[in-house]
DNA sequence: TTGTAGGCGTTATCAC
DNA sequence: GTGATAACGCCTACAA
């Protein structure tokens, strides 16, 4: 009764010209084209150039919701990032998104603000379009997040991170590592008080990371942890001018201070100016993320080059390399670089 | 023999569970499901708690694929972007993700690198998506763009423009405008010989605009046209460098300078720190965007101030607002401000 | 308030 | 090399 009474199904609903319209136009079955857009060698010559000028002529496009809902993939990756304010996401976003569209994934991204619950709900989200993979930032999570991507066995990556203890993907450098990069290389130049203007370190793993390892760096060297002070705040120009300025109060006699972002260590300059304290002369600085204008700061910044387009290419490396359902955990581990520019130099008592 | 061992349809091929499977375990009909989803008002307290209860344990979430290809509706919305590395487009990013997400929207993006071409090819990746709608930046777009656009019928914003002669909403600023004040500033302060770091102006009518609404802001007060100085930089702080480096050999008593963005300024002022000029005392400098460094440059940069969150809003809420192939075309614009900071004084010869 | 009966556009499977 | 058929999971009608 209903059948009969669309002998020829055209695009009714949609709109859209749909497969079917394109094989009654070119005298073949709807699977005839669908094997043309998807393997085009397993159609004759001549029924391709019938197709291909059928779907010219109809304007035709795939419907892809269609296409994920029977095959059962999307391809689509879903990104949950904190911001894209700090344009080391963004970079790391755009790294993802180009590598990904060259294997004809699409990137959903959302931002979660650091928020972690936020996040999980960005997460089901995510699952609930059928993302094929999910990548996330840094390594704390909501248990119910972990839990969900491994109930759905999604393929996922983890960035800014190196731990694999959880169970996923991570793609990465060591934070850690990077700050006792700083904190050595200002132990050599002679300093011996320091301080670290870090971002917040609840709900952030990174930040964490990188305070732990300026402090041990420094301790390993027989110091005490109580020559660092460590003030937080969050990642704000304005921001790091006040903490550079809480420092300066609290311990006049600092001579290198990292900061967990050069954004920070912008602000710290710019208080340093205001209090005409010449760096490095009297103080060396350190940023972080190593971005495009840490080197034409005045006096040009030193910094740790952070690696965060690749850490975007390498995570869509893995996830297009990744069957569906069958991930292997990996671990990326990418370098960061010590750049030393001029806001660095000699502790001002060894100067002497 | 395959069908016969499924007699109760399961969690098969996706390895997901169906609204099928809550439906047997919580002894109702899929559809109940489906309501309970939709529009819970729909179903009695009783077998809503059943269904929770169903989902909860079945671990069920929704599948949109399905969803978007019943209805017609993916709640997809795609964007086109030149770059993410301006966090000037990353911030229309945010807020058009942030306002859409609220509505229940997804967002897709792309990265065309300002190539037209590239940029029509991913529109027609973002339609085969069914993307509900599109967000495009600037009035400059390919022919066949458009045409696909319409063809579909596809929701679309364009945003950073004012135009709607193409036939789509826009929300934007008046470039020209913004220019323009930045030139009366100028000129009010007795400027007499110009000079313009621009962006790019092929394919960039943003950039374009600036440079015309400027140019002719200064004629309009008598002066001719060949008294400004043109030069075209990519938005890098070292090609501000170095179009400063060229503005002061071509023309050394320049006075005033507008930078189509504050990173083209910053350069500016970098080369000026080099070259030992003073500003304001010597040379004003404009940027454009505000961006969080602005005010902390040194001196503190004068600046036009762009909505670009705020564009990113607007254009979301258009889209959330319009019902699925009924647009009508509007024109949303936003303001900017000129923020007078320090790097912007009398003209030297004023001065004297 | 709940259920039945399709069908959205595509691809997997099996037949020719 | 090509075609017929049956799902994929959901939602819109209509019926009870």
């Amino acid at each position: 009764m209903s059948i009969q009474s669309t002998p020829k199904k055209s695009s009714a609903g949609s709109g859209r010209a749909s497969i079917a319209d394109v094989a009654r136009m070119a005298g073949c079955a709807p699977v005839t084209v669908s094997r043309r857009l998807n393997d085009p060698k397993l159609v004759s010559p001549e029924v391709v150039k019938a197709i291909d000028e059928a779907i010219e002529a109809l304007g035709y496009v795939r419907n892809e919701s269609a296409r994920a809902l029977r095959s059962n993939r999307s391809l689509l990756v879903g990104a949950i990032i904190p911001t894209l304010r700090h344009s080391i996401y963004a970079e790391m976003l755009e790294g993802l998104q180009n590598t990904l569209a060259e294997s004809g994934f699409a990137l959903i991204h959302n931002t979660s603000d650091y928020d972690l619950d936020e996040e999980f709900t960005q997460a089901r989200t995510l699952i609930e379009r059928g993302v094929d993979a999910l990548v996330l930032v840094g390594t704390r999570h909501r248990a119910k997040t972990f839990d969900l991507i491994k109930a759905r066995n999604v393929t996922s990556v983890v960035t800014y991170a190196l731990q694999s203890d959880f169970g996923l993907t991570s793609v990465g450098f060591d934070n850690r590592r990077a700050a006792a990069m700083a904190a050595d290389r200002l132990l050599d130049l002679g300093h011996t008080r320091f301080a670290m203007i870090a971002g917040h370190t609840s709900n952030n793993d990174r930040a964490r990371a990188r305070v732990e390892g300026f402090v041990e760096a420094i301790a390993a060297r027989g110091l005490k942890a109580e020559d660092v002070l460590v003030v937080e705040a969050s990642y704000q120009i304005g921001e790091g001018r006040a903490a550079m300025e809480k420092i300066l109060a609290q311990k006049p006699d600092v001579t290198a201070i990292l900061c967990g972002s050069d954004i920070l260590a912008i602000g710290a300059l710019y208080e340093c100016r205001r209090q005409n304290i010449e760096v490095p002369r009297r103080l060396s600085i350190v940023g972080f993320d190593n971005l495009e204008i840490a080197a034409y700061t005045d006096p040009p910044l030193s910094t740790l080059d952070v690696p965060a387009y690749e850490m975007g290419c390498e995570a869509a490396n893995y996830i297009i390399k990744t069957e569906p359902g069958k991930q292997t955990i990996k671990k990326v581990e990418l370098h960061v670089q010590f750049i030393e520019r001029q806001t660095t130099g000699p502790a001002p008592d060894r100067r002497v």
